[in-house]
DNA sequence: GGGTTAAACCGCCACA
DNA sequence: AATGTGGCGGTTTAAC
């Protein structure tokens, strides 16, 4: 269910007790960050809440606006919130409670950070759908929220109209995913330059990528093959081929790409190609086949399907949506 | 849209 | 004992 956003997308940020200053930083700064090619900015961020609050790390913040904002708001974000009701006891403002409920309710689009989730579970929008939180409050939270899908294991969760990140750092991924639904890969790809952080983790645009739970096991055993195979996607890559290069069997080449990456090696080929066709559709006007070729899914037919399965639209309605005008000059 | 086929996937297990 | 490896083969997937 994904939709083009109108331009000047709002958001409203809330802001309630305990909140974690990096989550209420990360996603200001990217979406506020966004522009189009032209540098005008996509998103009108606004941060709101019932009044000065603390954060987690012993300062007040101060939020210009109020609840009355999540009545209008496209997008309302909430970022994790360390302490308070709803990670110890379930418990939230009425006032806010309502407030998220509505927006729910109307339609906008529903976002969380960290443990920010626990305040969209406390309100109910939750359940029984699949969510992502912070994997150190996992026992605490599933055992407040049983009615949640809760998924521990990946950067997050896009359930269409709610979306959920895992700790910390992941909210960056989750706020560079959303710039590149509503307004492709090449904004995002810009947004994500001007912060110098990586326009998205190894795994590419998969909904669930990686696991966020740091492994003291060290490094990743197949980043460098994955690397390889990015160089070559125009070319048939085999399954064989991957664990050749990565100097191992086919099976335990298979089984660390799973736990490294969520994804199997085909799959996530068919996303690095899916995602490379995308960005030649925004950047270049090669045709459709051509598009194909060059990012190794054969012909136009099979682009056009995959396409389809993945974000739900034709090649050229794709690239009416997200082609660049120009290539912008400045750095 | 449905059928065919080769490749990929992954549980299982023996082995290092 | 615990952990990583890799072959086997039934099932699934997606390209044609």
């Amino acid at each position: 269910m994904r939709k083009n956003w109108a331009m000047r997308h709002s958001v409203a940020i809330l802001v309630l007790d305990g909140i974690v200053p990096f989550d209420l930083g990360s996603s200001t700064q990217i979406l506020g960050t966004a522009r189009d090619a032209a540098g005008k900015r996509l998103y009108s961020v606004r941060v709101c809440g019932e009044g000065p609050v603390r954060s987690e790390h012993g300062f007040t913040v101060a939020p210009d606006y109020g609840l009355e904002e999540l009545s209008t708001a496209d997008t309302v974000l909430v970022p994790g919130v360390h302490s308070g009701g709803p990670v110890r006891d379930g418990t939230l403002p009425s006032a806010v409670r309502e407030a998220l409920v509505a927006a729910a309710a109307r339609g906008a689009r529903i976002v969380s950070i960290c443990t920010g989730a626990s305040v969209l579970a406390a309100a109910g929008l939750l359940d029984g759908r699949p969510a992502a939180t912070h994997w150190n409050w996992a026992p605490t939270i599933s055992r407040l929220y049983p009615q949640v899908r809760w998924n521990f294991d990946v950067l997050f969760v896009d359930d269409g109209d709610v979306l959920t990140s895992a700790g910390v750092g992941a909210g960056i991924d989750l706020c560079l995913h959303i710039v590149r639904s509503d307004f492709g890969t090449e904004v995002a790809n810009r947004a994500a330059r001007r912060c110098v952080v990586p326009p998205w983790r190894d795994g590419g645009q998969a909904q669930f990528i990686e696991r966020p739970v740091p492994s003291a096991g060290g490094g990743s055993a197949t980043e460098p093959t994955r690397a390889w195979a990015l160089d070559r996607l125009a070319e048939p890559v085999t399954l064989e081929a991957m664990a050749g290069h990565a100097r191992m069997s086919i099976r335990t080449f298979t089984r660390h790409f799973r736990s490294e990456t969520g994804l199997s090696p085909r799959q996530w080929l068919l996303r690095q190609r899916v995602a490379h066709a995308q960005l030649l559709l925004e950047s270049t006007d090669l045709g459709v086949d051509t598009v194909a070729r060059r990012s190794g899914l054969g012909s136009a037919t099979a682009l056009r399907q995959h396409l389809q399965a993945t974000i739900g639209v034709a090649p050229s309605a794709y690239r009416r949506t997200f082609r660049q005008p120009a290539p912008s000059a400045h750095r």
